[in-house]
DNA sequence: AGCACGCCGACT
DNA sequence: GTCGGCGTGCTC
């Protein structure tokens, strides 16, 4: 009786979205230990090309139709368990991404391989036979190449024995006529780090006498051996450093057989180990009064999810450590995601000293091998803590207890190429899977979050006031309509500027926050109205000082500026002040006084996030002027004033989000200040003084905000009251983009009845970028109204519709952009 | 996306 | 008559 013939079905990683589906192949016998999570290589499409895949199950009938064979398993155990496999297939349907996306996004770069294609003869067949196969000179010099490359050669190396000619055709004949097969290799990214540790093979007095013998003869051996001795056992390469010998001299005792070497499997730590621990801070008694009611979330056996609401200093990260520890007790994990890592090293510090080293971090400036080895020790539950940003919410912990959100509402939690997901989505998926509680915590939550909670979807906690009944700081607004009639045309008004003298005096430091970076935002002619553009996107550019160039933000493109408008000969003026300008117009006012500037463009080096904020901190500059970055996680004593110096940049977006992120981002820098002993001022300067935003937050006044916005929210229709859904065209030629979304739209209009606000074609934010022309349909959908099906349908549709291409297209789940 | 197959124009 | 250009269709 012969067994069945096992086949697989395998997601491909070749895959694009429109042909995206299980392929079927035939498993051979030898690789029967092979089972769905594990990775294999596969022949894919019409040239048979190794391509990796995941098995994402087993089947036992017979097949139907042509089948190919796996080539080869890449794992032994499975990369992806069941849940992580049904994880993948989930946002496949949720985010409009490959299956394979998903993996990506799921499992850490260290555990990918390299695929190369390798030529080689067939089995059982040498290079005679192979060249009796030949027809062409260039035939057999292929031949004989693989055969002095030991039979097997990856493909570059074959093109470099014919030079310019394309040796693909004649390799193709190769494989046809059976002189050569084809077949993938991997290699792997990251190697798993392994520690020489040398012990004494022989008993110590014994080494303690050939110490002495070898003292004449060899001063290094003898010494590492001597060395030896007292210790027993000692990483080979500490004992190097220790005795200035090097790995010679311990390699000659090792053939003398005095001395054994043995590898250990270790773990790349990017935070040093900690000893010893210390005792998580002390709740107050407000604190204590959310944490009970966490608690019992925690301990429910199908927790719902909760939000929590406390403003900047109300010690959220308290509350999350206690609940970490309570979810720690119970034998389970945690995941704390934040924003922005490099914003939060003492959070990483304090959850360190408390949790000693069953934390793990996980974010993107780890090294690859860093990150891997965070992410073994989080699998095997070595870690059962887990603090990282957005991709954190894929770590692989021991039984998930507890998922926590720190700053739900923020952005970077959106994912901007494929797989599109968002952590929160995500989250609460896990969550619902593992039992687990979800947890959002903000000083500002998304007024979806904040939706929810009001209709009792989450549960809703609120810490109260600042830590140490600190008084929120003094806020004056300043209208620069006011200021430009009174002939300041600067950065810095009036009242801004005396503010800052009174901190200069008494030896205190203020931050500034202008969300643009480089110099001026455009250069213009003041004769002809010339605008430098740049010549890829409809953008123009911006003029950095520093280097004395335009840039483009969007496409890295770089000019040097004229002497004079290259259109008219006319002067040129720099119009719109960035972080640049700001910062000379400080040296201007203040002269001799120190500032710094944080943006991306003086952290562009690695590592001077850090160095610029510890800079400020210690050395006491100041004034520190900056982008985004400055409004968030800082938290200086000696900082009593923050400037907003255009409050209304973020306002006009024209996205359903612009109040919502105006709002969070104000509010945010005015907490910056007055977190010591000392009260904090803030100005807000803005041309719309009147603004009701801007008055919010001016308050701090997240209620007042949230009434108002939901209000507006339900009035236009945008969520928490309809889910959106986009499609995103994008193509060189603009008429056939807009032509593309047209055909959506009037397809999803038709296919819905008119049950569902669909808009579009509007143009993104900047309509071109690198040359291509981009536009989007947008859907205001009931929620599971089943148009997620429809989407899918069109955008696989469009991308593999001839008359489409030339278009790219794909759909997002509520884009931030 | 990436590759093979097929049909048309320029060439030995 | 053949080589190689690109347009078209498929991916177990």
């Amino acid at each position: 009786m012969t067994a069945p013939a096992r086949t697989v079905r395998v997601a491909v990683s070749a895959a694009a979205y429109a042909f995206d589906r299980p392929y079927s192949y035939l498993l051979p016998e030898s690789m029967a230990y092979v089972r769905p999570g594990c990775r294999v290589l596969v022949p894919f499409g019409r040239g048979n090309r190794p391509v990796e895949g995941v098995v994402l199950a087993l089947r036992t009938e017979e097949p139907s139709g042509p089948i190919k064979v796996v080539q080869k398993a890449l794992d032994a155990e499975p990369v992806l368990d069941a849940g992580q496999l049904r994880l993948a297939l989930w946002m496949h349907k949720r985010f409009f991404c490959t299956v394979y996306d998903a993996v990506k996004a799921i499992l850490p770069a260290g555990v990918w391989y390299r695929i190369q294609t390798v030529y080689r003869l067939p089995e059982g067949k040498d290079q005679t036979d192979a060249l009796a196969l030949c027809a062409t000179e260039n035939e057999r010099l292929l031949i004989q190449a693989v055969c002095t490359h030991g039979g097997s050669c990856d493909l570059e190396e074959l093109q470099d024995v014919l030079g310019e000619q394309d040796a693909g055709p004649t390799l193709r004949t190769l494989v046809k006529n059976g002189a050569l097969v084809l077949e993938g290799a991997e290699k792997r990214r990251v190697r798993d780090k392994e520690i020489v540790y040398a012990a004494l093979a022989v008993p110590a007095e014994e080494a303690q006498q050939e110490v002495q013998r070898l003292r004449r003869s060899a001063k290094m051996q003898a010494s590492l051996l001597d060395l030896l001795c007292s210790v027993g056992r000692a990483p080979a390469k500490e004992l190097c450093t220790f005795t200035g010998a090097s790995m010679p001299s311990l390699n000659a005792l090792v053939t003398k057989k005095l001395v054994t070497l043995e590898r250990e499997s270790a773990y790349r730590r990017p935070v040093e180990p900690v000893t010893e621990t210390q005792p998580i801070p002390e709740l107050t008694e407000g604190q204590y009064r959310a944490y009970l009611g966490l608690c019992t979330d925690l301990n429910a056996p199908t927790p719902e999810a909760a939000l929590l609401f406390g403003v900047t200093g109300s010690g959220k990260t308290t509350v999350y450590m206690h609940l970490i520890r309570d979810t720690l007790e119970q034998g389970k994990s945690a995941i704390l995601l934040v924003p922005e890592i490099s914003l939060t090293p003492q959070m990483i510090q304090t959850f360190s000293a408390c949790f000693g080293d069953t934390v793990a971090v996980l974010h993107s400036r780890l090294s690859i091998g860093e990150r891997y080895d965070e992410w073994k020790r989080i699998r095997s539950g070595d870690a059962r803590v887990v603090i990282g940003t957005r991709s954190a919410v894929f770590a692989p912990v021991k039984e998930l207890g507890l998922l926590i959100l720190d700053e739900e509402q923020e952005e970077t939690y959106k994912s901007e190429n494929a797989p599109r997901y968002h952590a929160r989505e995500v989250a609460k998926y896990r969550c619902v899977q593992h039992n687990a509680l979800l947890l959002l915590g903000s000083a500002t939550p998304d007024v979806v979050s904040r939706y929810h909670a009001s209709q009792g979807r989450y549960h809703y906690y609120e810490l109260p006031g600042r830590y140490n009944q600190q008084a929120l700081p003094t806020v004056q607004i300043v209208d620069l309509k006011k200021e430009l009639r009174l002939g300041n045309s600067g950065s810095v008004s009036s009242i801004l500027q005396s503010e800052i003298e009174e901190n200069l005096r008494r030896g205190e430091q203020s931050i500034l926050f202008l969300n643009r970076r480089g110099a001026s935002k455009l250069v213009t002619c003041g004769d002809c109205g010339y605008v430098y553009e740049c010549p890829r996107c409809s953008v123009s550019l911006t003029y950095h000082q520093f280097s004395h160039t335009l840039q483009c933000h969007h496409c890295g493109y770089r000019r040097r500026v004229d002497e004079r408008c290259p259109a008219c000969g006319g002067e040129l003026r720099y119009v719109g002040d960035g972080t640049e300008r700001v910062e000379e117009e400080l040296h201007a006012l203040f002269p001799g006084v120190e500032t710094l500037r944080m943006d991306a463009d003086t952290i562009g080096l690695a590592g001077s996030h850090e160095r610029i904020l510890s800079e400020f901190r210690d050395k006491k500059i100041p004034i520190l002027i900056g982008t985004q970055m400055v409004t968030k996680g800082l938290n200086f004593e000696n900082v009593t004033l923050v400037g907003v110096l255009l409050a209304d940049q973020s306002l006009y977006a024209g996205d359903h989000r612009a109040n919502e992120r105006t709002f969070s981002l104000i509010t945010q820098v005015v907490g910056r200040g007055g977190r010591g002993e000392r009260p904090g001022r803030a100005v807000i300067q803005t041309f719309t003084p009147e603004n009701e935003t801007i008055l919010q937050a001016a308050r701090q006044d997240y209620s007042a905000f949230y009434e108002s916005e939901i209000a507006l929210r339900k009035l236009h229709g945008t969520p928490p009251f309809t889910e959106i859904l986009t499609i995103t065209v994008s193509g060189l030629n603009e008429s056939s983009v807009l032509r593309g979304c047209v055909f959506i739209r009037d397809y999803l209009k038709h296919e819905t009845h008119g049950a569902m606000q669909i808009l579009g074609p509007a143009p993104l934010p900047v309509v071109r970028v690198m040359n291509r022309f981009r536009y989007r349909v947008t859907v205001y959908s009931p929620e599971g109204s089943g148009v997620r099906l429809l989407i899918a349908n069109i955008v696989k549709y469009c991308n593999s519709e001839k008359q489409f291409r030339d278009l790219s297209v794909f759909a997002d789940d509520d884009p931030y952009n």
